[in-house]
DNA sequence: GCAACTATCATTAGGCA
DNA sequence: CTGCCTAATGATAGTTG
């Protein structure tokens, strides 16, 4: 079929596309352009970058550069020495400090990560391996896999909870009371 | 002073750079683009961006829209009903038990979240507001406040700790002895 | 849904402040 | 580290398989 002169694009306007369908394809077509952006960031400069995002449906994707899980490790542990000979923003001191309160953190998303882990290798069974080594699609769950793990962390879960419950009381009470704004855009109701 | 013919640049190679100052530059130029991009992804498109960045220097950076605690807690809870007239990825049955998963996840992130804010409101004080309303350094801390606080979060932290280490062998034994794998791009040791 | 295409728009390297 | 500048590269809307 002959070719028709593609009537390209014009400029867009910055606010929310109206078409539901259109928003999608965009969504996909963007996000791959900044994961490619941070892969880029990540090798030229060699940053660590970890993205993650949630389609307008609600489908959650993350993108990470070496990958997800040493970005979050690394916020937190900063158990190595870096290029930082002109940084001297975490001395040793805070650090130790730092690092006992981060475990928690730590450890928490241990358990995030595996459920993910189960997610993403259910689906990348079905998956086609060319589409990029950047795009994790965290979705869909195995069933059986998935309950039989769900029912066994949940009784732990409870546990953890309580204590978690506690910790939550007592560190808030020794702050602030309202402590808990964040800065970003602030489109809606935090 | 009369305007030099700027050279404009060069097709650029996709390899570290070699100048440190360069990949310092580099860094915060591009950065700020992919800000950009993932705020006009979240405009566009009604998508939830959330990202996390080490400078080459490991100074980390975060971005998130509407704000990168929306991110993490609608990663997990997801308590609202989207447009998701298409997706039937979670049946409500999977949902509720993956809640309760989630819950260990969200509770450590407060913690997190909570030493943030110090951090951030301490480094604000002396931060350029105009700069931007997206950027959020996440550096340098206050002593006493940050000391008092670990002091008493770490007594709670070893109790819980105990707690989750015991989640963390029940779990993976349950599963694959080797479930801790990620995908990302691997450029390392992940 | 993604892949290819291409005319247009958008980002940015490099230089300087 | 960021802003401004310009020319050059890069991203992508709109369309077709």
């Amino acid at each position: 079929m002959e070719k028709m002169q593609a009537k390209s694009h014009k400029k867009v306007e910055m606010r929310r596309m109206n078409n539901e369908e259109d928003r999608l394809v965009s969504f996909s077509k963007r996000r791959s352009g900044i994961y490619r952006k941070a892969s880029e960031l990540s090798t030229l400069c060699g940053a660590e970058v970890g993205i993650l995002s949630f389609s307008p449906n609600g489908k959650p994707f993350s993108f990470g550069h070496p990958c997800i899980k040493s970005i979050t490790n690394k916020l937190l542990s900063e158990n190595h020495t870096p290029c930082d000979g002109t940084q001297n923003l975490l001395e040793p001191y805070r650090r130790v400090r730092l690092n006992e309160l981060h475990q928690n953190y730590k450890e928490a998303c241990k358990q995030m990560k595996a459920a993910k882990e189960q997610e993403k290798k259910i689906k990348k069974k079905s998956l086609d391996r060319s589409k990029g080594w950047w795009e994790e699609p965290v979705i869909e769950l195995d069933m059986d896999g998935l309950k039989q793990r769900a029912d066994l962390i949940q009784k732990l879960h409870k546990r953890v909870q309580l204590q978690i419950k506690e910790l939550q009381t007592m560190a808030s009470s020794s702050t602030s009371p309202s402590d808990t704004q964040t800065v970003g855009h602030g489109r809606g109701p935090c």
